[in-house]
DNA sequence: AGGCTAAAGTTCGAAGCTAAACAGTACACG
DNA sequence: CGTGTACTGTTTAGCTTCGAACTTTAGCCT
């Protein structure tokens, strides 16, 4: 009994299909895009997360070490840097610095000039998981573009940046907290 | 002292320079797709969650309704498929459905033909909830690519069909539950 | 039939996140 | 100076999720 295709995954067109069956106002050609958008990135989050999980490090802490590798040497930052670069909470960050510092990929001192603020600084043997994750990561991201020529990346890098100019544009970070890495 | 330009959200053209300083193997082309690409669905996330929220449903309930809908009338489904749908645990299905139940968006009963199973049916008020979410989510769809042509339109729909159709070949699913909604 | 295996859904405990309350420190201003 | 105000990071309580054990039912196999 129990194979029920169509179930777990259906097609990018089925899909379209079955929303304009569902909904007729809708633009195929637009929510085309925006389908593949979404699901190409969650694809992409999966196979970022299986190579980070074969480094032995979450992706979750990944995030941590570009955001530190990003800010230039000495690789340090706050906590509240690094949770409003990521995303999360104050709260959630200082558990993560816990496991990361457990881990030997990080450190935590008080900045003894403001001793209000904590530093977080890379460690060797962080920035060396940070190189072997980013190794990996482009050479999948190198694989994933290969079907496409030089010019189709310009054009497509271009229509993306500019969907991106336009969505930032559009709503003016209201809540506070919304940007993040990538 | 309060205000640290640059570190809560660098540009996209800023980051992919870092990135190049730190790593010289990186195709700047690549980088600046990937990039985009995961920030852009961030963003989107984003606004389709205040628009959800504004409904007085969450992003997660939103998605329930998505994949009810889209397996078309009668709108039911079973826990399980759901959660395979979703990319989610039966466990994590279980409490959302409470959640919705209690909610009036869907119903849940055993199924008397097989009564291991469980039907999970949308009510005319969680289609309804639905209906209003999907208009606002392709008004916002469609202000976001106004800026492409439609030649553009097909272009980027194309060459994101063709990443996706890579990726997912690339990765044939070793995990079990990995596809999900969009 | 009688029992074995498989599958669906729920329950239980642990992990991670958020929001909000809480300290501790620095700076401004009377 | 000393107090108020703002800001940083941590703690606490509640929620959602996952992994794994468990319950119930279905179908198979001698």
């Amino acid at each position: 009994m129990g194979d029920n295709p169509g179930v777990s995954e259906p097609t990018l067109d089925e899909q379209i299909a079955a929303y304009q069956r569902e909904f007729q106002d809708l633009d195929p050609q637009v929510e085309k895009i925006v389908s593949a958008l979404s699901r190409l990135n969650r694809r992409m989050n999966v196979a970022y997360g299986r190579q980070t999980a074969g480094l032995g490090i979450s992706n979750a802490e990944w995030e941590v070490l570009k955001a530190l590798v990003l800010s230039g040497a000495p690789y340090r930052m706050g906590p509240s840097d690094l949770a409003k670069r990521l995303g999360l909470t104050p709260a959630a960050m200082t558990h993560r610095i816990d496991r990361m510092v457990s881990e030997g990929l990080v450190t935590r001192e008080r900045d003894e000039a403001n001793r209000v603020r904590v530093i977080v600084e890379l460690t060797a043997e962080g920035r060396e998981k940070w190189l072997e994750a980013m190794r990996l990561a482009s050479g999948f991201e190198e694989d994933l573009l290969q079907d496409l020529s030089s010019e189709e990346r310009n054009a497509l890098g271009d229509a993306l940046t500019r969907l991106l100019r336009r969505v930032e544009h559009a709503q003016p970070d209201a809540g506070g907290r919304l940007s993040d890495l990538d």
